[in-house]
DNA sequence: CGAGGGTTTGAAGTGCATCAAATAGTGTGG
DNA sequence: CCACACTATTTGATGCACTTCAAACCCTCG
């Protein structure tokens, strides 16, 4: 379908991931592109398949993780628009390394990652901005590490929230509207759902911010970066932004 | 000293990460490269300094941390014989992200990091690599925060061990010798040497190994593996290899 | 209105951290 | 080669954070 061509050009030109790709080599892309959607509950592909395609979320929410032997799913990570994943297939036997399911019904657009390689032995400035890209990604990664390892339950939610509050906040007063399940949130943590529960409200005490269903109202943005912040080696504002930002 | 320059020379041409560099421009990173070598305790660089250089291990052990604002200081990696590290530098605004400090007398050897960006501008095949790098670099991360959340201590005792053995070890007895300090192997796994060591305790008692000062005995690989593996979503022989290696 | 998932609460257990102190190891100068 | 100083490692006792299991509650949606 040409609309549907049309909207996904739209929107992959306003990713910078691909800005640096050269005409020529965008066209082809388009050219290749699907654009699906799917409800939450559809499974994407399981960590192990073969791949020649990467995605790019346009809308909705996609969980990544794996799968343990005995049977623990941990969360990799959790995407929404304008997040790339399965990119790094290139480099890695081109088999998923985790498996990708959406959680709040999405817009997908997918890629075939041949055209990746190309343009980046063709297009220096492509190279270069994949690189960066990896390198960002790479960063993201060591510092949830690093929460993971550190802080405890309520800071880590804190802190989450905190990458929830636009940039330009300032100390002002801010709403925040919780983008999925608390359930899921929780595993992005790296928690049980029941130890959520319990740290938020302990959260909530300890710095006077207020949950109510999926809304979270923070009077004071300093008492919830001191709560938080405090057991990170990145100042406030942080930039643990999610992995695979585009 | 011409001397160090010739055997800087022999060691990075060994290292993969300089492989497909071009002739001309690896002339110029040998011409800019200096060796240095280093006594225990010796810190590198810390978190926040500016940099132009990044590093190559030529031997002996290096630590990356970093430190949080109330004063723990979460081990990043621990570093060895034809590891670079700092070189994502390039792309985090020229400041290194972490600090180093040498732990076992090591060969340092120091080059610039503007050459990094010269050669992947004007080669495609260096770039590719790079980017290679990157992404098992990236992947190595992924797998060590899904090790540390969902790994017990006395399994990523086993786990640290199993990537001590040889690739090619079959299902033979194995003798190891620890590399570095049990305190420091503690860090790494981000627990407390009390922790490590009634860890270590039990993971003997649970696999059969034998674990004499420095020295560690495997009798039965498989015993390990079924332990420790078990909790992780690669199989044996895992890929979790340390971060950053050539 | 009832079914089913998300969320909270309670009670009990486990794993790791912490504090304190003993022991083993290592390198030093005499 | 020994005694001392200093560090690494182990051991014991205790506490806290998180998990687990069980059950209630709540909310939404057919």
């Amino acid at each position: 379908m040409d609309c549907s061509k049309e909207k996904i050009d739209n929107f992959l030109r306003s990713v910078s991931f691909f800005k640096t790709c050269s005409e020529d080599c965008y066209g082809k892309l388009i050219e290749n592109a699907f654009l699906t959607v799917h409800k939450k509950g559809k499974i994407l592909f399981i960590q192990g398949d073969k791949s020649d395609r990467f995605y790019v979320v346009m809308s909705g929410w996609v969980k990544l993780y794996r799968e343990t032997l005995d049977g623990v799913q941990p969360v990799v990570d959790i995407l929404t628009t304008g997040h790339i994943f399965a990119e790094d297939t290139i480099f890695q036997n081109k088999e998923y390394e985790y498996s990708a399911e959406v959680v709040e019904m999405a817009e997908i657009i997918s890629l075939p990652t041949s055209l990746l390689e190309k343009a980046s032995e063709e297009n220096a400035s492509f190279a270069l901005n994949f690189l960066k890209h990896m390198a960002r990604k790479s960063s993201a990664q060591e510092k949830k590490l690093e929460s993971m390892v550190i802080q405890n339950a309520p800071q880590r939610i804190g802190c989450f929230f905190l990458r929830l509050v636009p940039q330009d906040q300032g100390h002002k007063s801010v709403t925040l509207h919780l983008p999925y399940d608390k359930t899921l949130i929780a595993a992005r943590l790296g928690m049980q759902p029941e130890t959520f529960s319990r740290a938020l409200k302990k959260l909530m005490d300890e710095t006077g911010i207020k949950v109510k269903g999926a809304t979270v109202e923070i009077d004071q943005l300093d008492n919830l970066v001191s709560f938080s912040c405090i057991a990170c080696s990145s100042g406030f504002p942080c930039k643990n932004l999610t992995t695979c930002s585009g």
